[in-house]
DNA sequence: CGATTGTTTGAGGCCAGTCAAAGTTAGTGG
DNA sequence: CCACTAACTTTGACTGGCCTCAAACAATCG
């Protein structure tokens, strides 16, 4: 049953294909980002054979939780979610957004159960990888082996970008880089670099970015006053790039 | 030529097992850290046919530097090791310490050079692995391959914790949950939980945890005040641990 | 329509940064 | 052995950017 969405342009198509069982990883306009160049059209047929297409999550639902025993890792296919750890002393902090083409999971593989939860942004689909089953099909086929220790390795290298930025990085600094991070995540998808909708809050933009939501508000009217940005609501059009990553840099 | 280090204990040994060519990963004091307790004896003894041991690395020396094609992982054996990453407009960031029976360079997998440069704090030694006899390996042997998606997913939900610290943290919690860290990893090393110094610089503390060299000195001496720790230089005695973690968690 | 949630804007305070200087340690060479 | 230097650390005074508190505004939904 296709229910309506809030989605703009190839989401819906995706949307479509998740619930088309017919669908398969070698059709998918996102397998170029969310699986190596390096595996052959059997291999993805094999990969294929494993991987679960569900329904659509809703917003606001849960992908999974903190605590629950990992099974799988999850490739969005549309709409986007956020990772959140929940500390000691029981605030959140929001550790990733997710687009699609995007993976999630990969937090759960160290201690078995997942140390983050994963909501729904706005109604969106995954593709579900049972983990157990990946690795029996990594063993025979070295490129695969290879592509998910690269996945695994690029997290480890964007949470560490995060990690500079946060410990370096003022709050013009952060919300630039944010924004110039999704318009790069939007390019590699063949959509517009420049205009896009944000899926998320501002109370999930300033959790990630280690700032209060009155503070990223202020930027975005500050960058907006200077003619860098337009800001509706939720609608982000670029207008000058370069000032936005002179910005990020810190280059005044 | 076994040199002068200076180490205290258990290091001592370590060094010389390096430069000991019959020394195993089955009779490495560190295995427990640094090796799955799933794999077997023959399988270890495989995996040590790969391991290559090197001379020490002096104080301040590269074990690999940003941009260096990819083509090992190393584990720290003895000392201790800093990995910084460059940023753009060329200020480093600290993104992690690394004591004995941890592993780096798991940052260069995702586009085959290396993201961070690793550079000792101390003299150290390490275990080198040649990551494409490690897949190999890894394709033979499913508890191996486990155990390094498992290393990976270690790595990255360890960054995520850095992330949530730099993000929602005051200047004595950040303090407070790195000295912590140390003393949890030297606790699982079976040395003193409570006493030992510190193998790295107020600087690399400060860079590491978003703080400037004087704020660090400030918390140090505030948290001596306090009758919470003993500071002599790098010399930590934690007298009141219960203390430090209600600070780490912010509970006044 | 009211209620709720999310966003924007303003005023004031505080924590950590900046600037500055003194104190301490380690290393070097005479 | 000591004088000297360079690097590191500590402490103080001051500043500023972001947070806190508060209120108005806007959007969504039943």
């Amino acid at each position: 049953m296709p229910n309506k969405l809030n989605n703009n342009g190839p989401e819906a198509i995706d949307i479509r294909c998740a619930n088309d069982q017919k669908i398969s990883c070698n059709s998918c306009q996102l397998n170029s980002i969310c699986l190596p160049i390096s595996l052959h059209v059997d291999e993805i047929n094999h990969l294929d054979e494993i991987v679960q297409r569900s329904k659509p999550l809703q917003k606001g639902s849960y992908l999974y939780r903190t605590n629950e025993t990992f099974r799988s890792i999850f490739a969005v296919r549309s709409g986007s979610v956020k990772a959140i750890s929940v500390s000691d002393n029981g605030d959140e902090q929001v550790t990733g957004f997710y687009l699609p083409g995007e993976v999630v999971g990969l937090d759960g593989i160290a201690n078995n159960i997942y140390t983050n939860s994963v909501i729904a942004l706005e109604t969106a689909s995954v593709c579900e990888i049972p983990f157990h089953r990946m690795t029996e099909l990594s063993a025979r086929l070295p490129s695969l082996q290879h592509h998910f220790f690269r996945l695994m390795s690029q997290e480890i290298t964007q949470d560490q970008r995060i990690i500079t930025l946060l410990s370096k990085s003022n709050a013009d600094q952060r919300i630039a880089a944010f924004l110039l991070s999704i318009s790069a995540r939007n390019r590699r998808r063949k959509l517009s670099a420049t205009a896009f909708c944000l899926p998320m809050s501002r109370t999930d933009i300033g959790n990630f970015l280690g700032l209060t939501i009155e503070t990223v508000s202020r930027v975005f009217s500050r960058l907006q006053k200077q003619g860098v940005l337009n800001v509706n609501r939720k609608d982000i059009d670029i207008v000058q790039i370069d000032t936005l990553r002179r910005i990020s840099t810190g280059t005044t």
